[in-house]
DNA sequence: TTTTATTGTTAAACGTGTTTAGTGTAAACG
DNA sequence: CGTTTACACTAAACACGTTTAACAATAAAA
């Protein structure tokens, strides 16, 4: 590596550890990205040259210690146990890990998740990642004959992310809510999810619904 | 009402009519308050006085069509219809309608779902009393019969929407995705809330960890 | 009517994210 | 080795949301 190479991934890193610090202590929106070059000892230009813009920097500065705390908790799911409490186990860890700073990853996921796609490129990734290792959790299941075989795992992946990330929307909006009162509110949606809220005695026609759009409905797209 | 009051109100009107105009026209972050004001013929900090930032000036501009349109999509419901359908009877109303113009109501829900407590009076009023509707109307399929009598209808709801949110994220990133394709995605999702992804084989099971996290999982909480 | 208080409005300024137009130095080249 | 090129870095400026301090006009009080 070039020395005009080794000392730019130094200022880099010197950028990236005044970021983590500052919004950490002060948090996303209360610390400025001149705050952020004092710190770093460089000139407030430089941090936009590194990170296009104080979102991106957010997201580098962030996402790896998320990636970690994931890892961890996908490491440690209990082999045995049920989807639900599978699913539950990550969940656990995830809100436990953005309860410890509520609105630094409020601002984070709200800037994030909402972005155009092509930005996120690393949260984004990690998305997909962890949607498709779920959707492979759930094509296991099909087999050992637990979930349905006309189940869709892609969308069940998702739908289950989609109940988690609403519950998570809750918590970091709501400062009273608990991390505990939250995972009860999504073990039970994700019962839901699992289990359906509708009896049985349609019998045949569920599954029959499912991946197509009754006539009725295909109406509106005829046009 | 005094002289004061009436041209007080007559401010906010134009102010609220450049904004509506601007704000699809030119999209939320490319028009600027200073436009805005240009436009409705009065000063940026009169803006400000009469809506406190950008985004609640954003809010109370759009509020009022996404309720006409909510409120014209419930009275339409087909009541024969399943429960599947008539939900998916609402979400194709509003995916049709945020079509319109994905820019706007991608920045008006990314500024506003992720905000605060307490901010966004409108929208979140909004949401809270489309919630009870919802609610209500799987309390009225429990009595029927075709909801299990265990189910909690406030989670179900709140799930329901998280799906229908979840979708509505993907539909306002990506601008390729259609509201065909996303209806249809919607439609799998809630199929699978209905009905359940599981194998009725465990019998009792079902039902059994609703609303209660297992043995093990409490475990996390004892500290 | 005169005086005082209230308040809708604003010009000017501020804070902050981002851009621009260099500047100097390290690499590449002859 | 001298010259040219590439580029990491920066000072200064810009753009825009928001705040401040003051003004002018209306309402209330005397």
């Amino acid at each position: 590596m070039n020395r005009r190479e080794t000392t730019k991934q130094e200022t880099r890193q010197l950028i990236l550890t005044a970021a983590r610090k500052l919004f950490e202590k002060k948090g996303p929106e209360q610390c400025t990205m001149r705050d952020i070059a004092t710190e770093a000892g460089v000139s407030p230009a430089s941090v936009v040259v590194h990170f296009s813009n104080k979102t991106a920097l957010l997201e580098v500065a962030l996402y790896e210690d998320i990636q970690r705390n994931i890892s961890q908790a996908v490491a440690t799911i209990p082999q045995e146990a049920s989807l639900h409490n599978r699913f539950l186990h990550i969940a656990q860890a995830m809100y436990s890990f953005y309860d410890g700073n509520r609105e630094l990853y409020r601002v984070l996921i709200r800037d994030t998740a909402f972005a155009p796609e092509g930005s996120n490129p690393h949260l984004s990734r990690q998305l997909e990642h962890y949607l498709h290792f779920f959707s492979n959790l759930i094509e296991v299941e099909k087999e050992r004959g637990t979930v349905r075989p006309d189940t869709d795992a892609g969308i069940a992946a998702s739908s289950l992310f989609s109940l988690y990330f609403g519950v998570l929307m809750e918590l970091l909006r709501k400062p009273d809510l608990t991390v505990k009162v939250a995972l009860e509110w999504l073990s039970t949606s994700i019962n839901q999810h699992l289990n359906g809220i509708q009896t049985y005695e349609q019998g045949g026609k569920v599954g029959a619904e499912e991946n197509a759009l009754s006539d009725w409905f295909e109406e509106f797209f005829i046009y």
